[in-house]
DNA sequence: ACCTGAACACCGTTCAAGT
DNA sequence: ACCTGAACACCGTTCAAGT
């Protein structure tokens, strides 16, 4: 599934073992504990020693990012696959139901997203490139369809549901995140809900 | 303006200066830097040494809150301005727009808010229900007129503007937010936007 | 080329001793 | 009753020494 960064030339097997262990213990971690991750535990976690981490993860941010990409990737898939799909507008609600949970489930994951440097060629920067452009797709069939407002911006409306999945982090009210999802999809669509 | 939380007995003349110095300290260093400021430095700006900071201010939670508890107030105190106003959805837009504003200024004071135990009687808990409850006049003045839906929350809109203030606090575009805002407001109002 | 882990730095938090 | 600041703890980050 995943694989390192293209380097200029391949990593030794045992690094590539470390990095690949070093990456699946983050993912458990975040997906257990959240960002709020010790990169020691980390590291002893994964078998190898703490500067093996930073060899290949000089920042957190990087280690985050890292977590990350796999989810992106799947959610741009996710995307492709519902381009397809018959009611242009299901397909992007279903999306975005869909971006929420993935924002929950890996905690922060729109801020991580968010701090990530938007300098283009990074692994981040492409991935969420490609997963905006696959929404945008979802986005724009459901414009031509009449259902969304012709001046909605994806990226926007991206941030809005990564702001729900962060003010409802530690939130006691289970129901708001949807409730709040509700007057979003509300402001974007031309017509008032008709259900 | 500020007064430390009715104690059972008066506080003693330095213990009172100390309060307030570490409180303004506090309340200069986030507005200047955010809310990631150093203890330390705080206690020493102020002039006192850290353990008086940890005795007025046992946790760091404690010293934000009581910086945003101002900010909550003055907050109620515009809403409740605003409940005379001649257009009701208007002064609506006024206060959430203020909102957004305080939340920027105060960097993530959304966060430090939704963070705040939930606990009846505690001074920002008070303010915030004062808070909320002085936004509600507004919002149901609006709804009275028949420009918001009737089945919105008060809590809810508060929040995804806590939220668009959060993913925007690191972000290049300057207009986002208000783009965001404007489509939150597209989602609690009645009818579309006739501008 | 990569790994190890001791060493350093930074910052939060406590608490014995002072006034 | 309150203040001081040394002491401790925790964790991030670096880098000289190893393979």
């Amino acid at each position: 599934m995943y694989e390192p960064a293209p380097a200029s030339r391949p990593m030794r097997a045992d690094a590539q073992r470390n990095y690949a262990s070093l990456l699946n213990t983050a993912r458990v971690a975040v997906s257990e504990r959240g960002t709020d991750i010790v990169l020691e535990d980390i590291a002893k976690s994964a078998g190898v020693a703490i500067g093996t981490l930073y060899r290949h993860f000089p920042t957190r941010q990087d280690l985050l990012e890292a977590v990350f990409l796999d989810e992106t990737n799947e959610l741009r898939a996710r995307a492709e696959a519902l381009a397809s799909a018959p009611v242009p507008f299901d397909a992007l609600m279903s999306w975005l139901r869909l971006q929420m949970d993935f924002a929950a489930f890996g905690r922060s994951m729109g801020a991580v997203i968010m701090a990530a440097k938007h300098v283009p060629g990074t692994r981040i920067y492409e991935a969420n490139k490609a997963m905006h452009e696959a929404g945008a797709v979802l986005l724009q069939r459901a414009q031509v369809a009449g259902e969304i407002r012709p001046d909605v911006h994806m990226l926007d409306v991206i941030r809005l549901v990564y702001g729900i999945a962060l003010v409802n982090e530690h939130a006691s009210d289970p129901d708001g995140a949807n409730r709040m999802l509700d007057l979003v999809i509300a402001g974007i669509r031309t017509k008032p809900s008709r259900d």
